[in-house]
DNA sequence: GCCAACGTTGGC
DNA sequence: GCCAACGTTGGC
């Protein structure tokens, strides 16, 4: 039986990398997350889910366009990097602790959606995201949020 | 197992 | 740059 894929967001510093970063590279690991609930959304993912692509860290904040996840989950390699920031000595190498998977652009929105724009749309009420003190950077999206935002930009044919 | 200290996230 | 909120660490 066919499963209706999974949507979610994923936060990025734009002035690390953000959407334009991975339309300019095609495909993009996304490595680096050290957060176990972050990480068990990450290994449940499909390629072919939709992603929500989140700027934090920048002015303003907000969903600058959506990309698909286009691998399964595999291990970070940088937890085995000693000169990386994500290097973590104590993952077994046997049994690595953390995942990423792969993803590519779909479409840039036309303008971003501001997380004070997210803030008004009646389906985005109960999104962890929009609760104060959440740091997750990966997190499920309901489908009614999915289509809301991208509705909300335009991007009909693509909710 | 508790919890204080610490580091990080992320909006403002 | 500030600081609230949260996760992790480590002493006990």
């Amino acid at each position: 039986m066919t499963v209706q894929s999974a949507c979610w967001l994923m936060k990025t510093e734009p002035d690390v990398f953000g959407y334009p970063d991975l339309e300019r590279v095609g495909r993009e690991p996304w490595n680096g997350v050290r957060n176990y609930q972050a990480r068990n959304f990450l290994r449940q993912m499909q390629p072919g889910d939709r992603v929500l692509i989140y700027h934090s860290n920048a002015r303003p904040t907000g969903i600058a366009g959506v990309a698909q996840v286009v691998s399964a989950a595999y291990p970070d390699d940088l937890q085995f990097r000693p000169e990386s920031p994500y290097h973590d000595p104590t993952s077994p190498p046997d049994a690595p602790r953390w995942s990423m998977v792969d993803v590519a652009p779909l479409r840039a929105f036309p303008r971003l959606l501001s997380l004070e724009q997210l803030r008004e749309l009646p389906e985005w009420q109960d999104s962890p995201l929009l609760r104060r003190g959440t740091r997750l950077s990966v997190l499920p999206v309901t489908a009614p949020e999915y289509r809301a935002a991208l509705r909300a930009v335009g991007l009909d044919d693509l909710a």
